[in-house]
DNA sequence: ACAGTTAACGCTACAATGTTGCATTATGAA
DNA sequence: TTCATAATGCAACATTGTAGCGTTAACTGT
């Protein structure tokens, strides 16, 4: 008998939050996904399924999320947030950034582990690994051609 | 005899752009600061040597800096860009983003050494390691306070 | 030194992403 | 059921960056 995963109500109420439509919606698409979703994807997820919401809500319960712990926020090279569940603790991988379809991945099994000689002064709280290049699906789809909008 | 460092002027002509006052200004702004300026933080800087400049211009101006390979991006978590003058080839090194002030840090001296077991299908093109924390000046002015605006 | 070509400028308008204020709704508790 | 208030939904605004286009001025050749 193990443990069921506590469904996206059941999380939002444990954070001492109302458990609404957007938010248990929201929980859902970032679950459902394996890399981390925009405001504009988690929209469009919602609309297919077909859950009314509004934007503006929408980016709070982003937020509301993200503080709570349930999601974490990547930025991406696009200057759009993306936002994943967080499925560890604390959030420690690599992000990977694709060139070709600007999508960003998340690399659980890729650690930092760097040698970290920070100069004097410096107080480290958290170190982000980006890696940037091309994803196993944009590859196939072009294997030398050159990628569409790099920006 | 050692040659002297390129002048603005020397290394916009040697990129074939024309020497035009806001290029010149731009990248003596960048290349006079220690860390990387927001598109903002030019301006501001310009406006102080009473340089007149037009913000579309200075945008197309660290466009082009970027694209000749003479400046580098890199987006901050705020979703803008901070654009630095590139002084090693290839540009590899870590970035440090202060909680506090926000600004972004060149650690020249640390490197991303990490071991990379990339999951088949990617294709790695460039790594990216940022740090984030407390800047020395900011945690002098506030040794123990919470930041003020960790965003 | 001068004239011609055109890169670059400097406007205005627009786009994308996100935030603020505030009246209204509906969630969870008594 | 009733009530307090968290959360919503709408409109307006803010920030960061782009696109179009006529004008200016940096370089080239003479």
């Amino acid at each position: 008998m193990s443990t069921r995963p506590p469904s996206a109500a059941d999380l939002i109420a444990n954070h001492g939050g109302r458990v609404t439509r957007t938010r248990v919606a929201v929980v859902d698409a970032l679950d459902a996904s394996n890399h981390p979703l925009t405001h504009d994807e988690v929209a469009a997820n919602l609309s297919e399924a077909e859950v009314p919401h509004d934007r503006v809500t929408l980016y709070r319960a982003l937020d509301w999320l993200v503080d709570k712990g349930i999601a974490h926020r990547v930025a991406g090279s696009d200057r759009a947030w993306r936002y994943g569940i967080v499925r560890e603790a604390p959030h420690q991988h690599a992000h990977f950034h694709c060139s070709g379809c600007g999508n960003v991945f998340c690399l659980e099994q890729v650690q930092p582990a760097f040698a970290i000689a920070l100069p004097g002064g410096y107080q480290l709280d958290r170190a982000e690994l980006i890696l940037h290049g091309i994803c196993p699906t944009c590859r196939q789809a072009e294997p030398t051609a050159p990628s569409p909008e790099p920006r």
